[in-house]
DNA sequence: TGAATTTAATCAAACGATTGATTATAATTA
DNA sequence: TAATTATAATCAATCGTTTGATTAAATTCA
């Protein structure tokens, strides 16, 4: 069972977690050695089994720990009733452009996003949670947005794979990064270059959402 | 430095690669052990080392038949001149089409494109050879197609940026297949399922490059 | 208050198991 | 014959884990 802690760890628990999300986003979590978590967090080996149970209690709660910040980043659920389907509109932009800003170039989202994508692409027990407290909820808000923005009805199939769709176009911008900045000719992926990104994908939201259906 | 065989290979190499692209795949290089890989592939554990030279050559193996493989899958590459708009659509819609239905059911598909993505998303040797041989030549291809239907400039940021936010798309329905199960209330993902995904895909396809610009 | 005890945290060192790799020899195959 | 595969043993290195000792603060008790 994988619990999310109320309050940030401290010490050498939030070391060892901190050194945890980074290694194992990077290297995946089978290739990275205890003592190397442990040198990475200048902590004693012995303190992993003595806080975690061991290195797959470590990964429990490196899970637990990035579940709790994507709930921070998503911040409380807003409800969408009574706007117009330009203010959703504008709404879903916004969510997007942040998302892909900080997914595109915050320094952290690397080893976190791709810590959570091989977790979930794995089918390990972070699944469930990473679904139940952040996806679930999430995809339910943007659906609803969607749904108001394009006049559709929020429960369909089409408007759930269109939001599914739309959060896959933004994450391949994480996975495939080495692949884009070759390919775009970029040197890295900045501010700038992130937020060309999302005026992309905020132009797309607006040519899907208010494009004539057929 | 990563080669493409020219002929699939035979016997005890092509049991291994196999069982390499498998067990990589499912749970990771470093998390399967030459035992294993030994055993899967029905062979023994000493042909790794005469054939590959250890381990690692047959992950480079390994990427190099997922490279043959994906250029098998995309075929010669078309040339688009003359290609009326509606017809560069239907052709994207075609290709979009057929990889979402590789991708969303097809059983192999799976341990290979979590293999790529892995590879893609640590930066490693093989990123190079997979952009080369297929994301570079396929991703040009597909931006002639977009400019084409969409009348935009095939050279344009825009449009390149597009194409892969449409790519992100798709690897998302595999590498998110779990989630999107789960919120989908589907109990699997199998012809059907990716048929429909495609159709979304399709239809966003024709809103994207019919809509009107602002 | 001051001594005794408990508790939690950390440490260096070592443990047994497993890893990838190597070797020599025999059997098989083309 | 030459290339390939099988068998089985062994190697050094590294793995995750455990151990017993040490430290410091908190608690209890006389």
């Amino acid at each position: 069972m994988i619990e999310i802690p109320d309050k940030p760890p401290e010490g050498a628990q939030k070391a060892l977690i901190e050194a945890g999300l980074l290694l194992f986003g990077q290297k995946g979590f089978d290739a990275t050695s205890t003592r190397e978590l442990a040198a990475k967090a200048g902590v004693n080996l012995a303190l992993i089994a003595y806080h975690f149970g061991g290195k797959d209690g470590l990964r429990r709660a490196v899970v637990g720990e990035v579940a709790r910040r994507l709930m921070a980043v998503a911040g409380a659920p807003r409800s969408s009733a009574g706007l117009t389907p330009a203010a959703a509109l504008r709404r879903l932009q916004t969510i997007l452009r942040g998302v892909a800003a900080f997914i595109g170039s915050a320094p952290e989202a690397g080893p976190m996003v791709n810590f959570a994508l091989t977790e979930l692409s794995r089918g390990g027990a972070a699944t469930e949670l990473i679904h139940d407290c952040f996806i679930g909820p999430k995809h339910a808000e943007l659906s609803e947005l969607w749904a108001i923005a394009s006049g559709a009805d929020p429960d369909s199939e089409a408007v759930k794979l269109s939001v599914f769709a739309m959060i896959g176009q933004v994450l391949y911008f994480r996975l495939g990064r080495e692949i884009v900045m070759r390919r775009m000719g970029w040197p890295t992926i900045g501010p700038s270059e992130a937020g060309r990104i999302g005026d992309v994908i905020a132009e797309n939201l607006r040519l899907l959402t208010q494009g004539e259906p057929r």
